[in-house]
DNA sequence: GAGACTCTGTCACCCGGGCGACAGTTCGGG
DNA sequence: CCCGAACTGTCGCCCGGGTGACAGAGTCTC
């Protein structure tokens, strides 16, 4: 597979985890990087595979989810071009830890492995880089806990559109923060592990306060604090 | 604060995060350790807290807690001698994630921010290691999220009495894993975020299935299988 | 061994949110 | 421009589990 090394460069100095790293490392990267391709809906992985390496995202996007006993879904995370994803496993040596599936047609940069690793070893000054990236997450998932933990379901739904603003989010010129994702209630619900009339309900009343705008598919945050309020418990209904 | 080498040292080979270092480095670590002691209910740190440095247990127990908004507790961890904690704020300076407070008569070694910084600066072969300890509490984590997400209460706390078991269980000769925790209902209760009531519902139901054994403020696994089946969403109630 | 404290069992009541269903709306492709 | 697919609004019913409350049992202290 060919790469695109101009386009693969952008990406790595994009990335805000690569974007501190020296020029000769970055493309260090792009030398080790292969290319892969996935078609809309093909997986990437599962939970419990074998990992093969540590992704980025070029093209697309890679929607990452954990699945029930019952076929459930607990929709994780979605990765956007610039992304990276899948380094748990290159540090741990442990299979994975979720499932991973092309959203639209996606082109992934991918990092082997053994490249990966002695990568690492070759420089340990990357370290503190990943370090930091996996603290990132670990905080993440805290949060994620505590709002599963505290929060009735409006609440969790702020929390996760306050989430959701601050990594897809574009502000327009009239202060608006619309969610740069394609966000069916289904999908919303998939991520606060609620059903799709409850949040059809919420979203309305958040409408309703004027929190938020609706369109088809789409949502864009209008007061953000307010949001943030329901999503740290002030649940002044 | 005198710091008793002996038992430090002990300590420090004892924790599985340490084990695997070279000699020279625990010694290290004994030298740069700080003793630190706490009565009964005091507070280590809160979240939002400055970091001051890396914790080792010696003696008693460091509850690890989330505080709700409405005052409720969700209790993340106790750490018992041999533990280490407070890591992640050395690696990315932000501040602490949850709350720590003295589960009675509390010794720990305090190996502080700085020092524990130019450890590693000076000897990156130690990074691995830690990059494995954030892995285990993110892969801990996601689990956690997971059964929240998917599981009713009886799931979640099967889930948890298997975990607890692990971490805390010491095998009796009949076969029968007992946990090494003082466990009031309300203590379960709160580390899977439901109500005492409801706990003791759930227990007795256990108890009834032959798959725990209860005593007062104390808990054993008998069927350890069985609570894994419940914690994997096998719901044959 | 008495009293106090902590823990447990078990009520009756209530409510948030799941479930199933269906009609109405928007959108995109031929 | 029309049809089918995807998305949304809104029902009524139901149930897991929260709330509050109280009595009984175990344990610790002096």
């Amino acid at each position: 597979m060919q790469i695109d090394k101009q386009a693969a460069t952008r990406l790595i100095e994009a990335s805000e985890w690569f974007r501190e790293l020296p020029a000769d490392v970055v493309q260090q990267l792009v030398t080790l990087a292969r290319m892969k391709t996935l078609g809309d809906g093909a997986r990437l992985f599962a939970r419990g595979d074998e990992a093969d390496g540590f992704y980025g995202v070029m093209r697309g996007q890679v929607r990452i989810s954990s699945l029930g006993a019952d076929g459930r879904e607990l929709l994780v995370a979605m990765f956007e071009p610039g992304a990276w994803f899948g380094e748990i496993s290159m540090f741990d040596d442990l299979p994975r830890t979720h499932d991973a599936t092309a959203q639209g047609d996606v082109e992934l940069l991918l990092i082997p492995k053994p490249a990966f690793r002695r990568l690492l070893a070759d420089d340990p000054s990357l370290y503190p880089h990943f370090m930091r990236m996996l603290c990132r997450k670990l905080r993440r998932s805290f949060g994620y806990i505590d709002s599963a933990a505290f929060l009735p379901l409006k609440g969790r739904l702020a929390y996760r559109l306050v989430e959701l603003a601050s990594l897809h989010g574009q502000r327009q010129p009239d202060g608006a923060i619309t969610i740069g994702l394609h966000l069916p209630q289904e999908e919303l619900a998939r991520m606060i592990s609620a059903t799709r009339p409850s949040v059809s309900r919420v979203l309305k009343a958040l409408e309703a306060e004027g929190s938020i705008a609706l369109a088809y598919g789409r949502v864009s945050v209008l007061d953000l604090e307010r949001l943030q309020a329901l999503a740290d418990g002030e649940d002044s209904d």
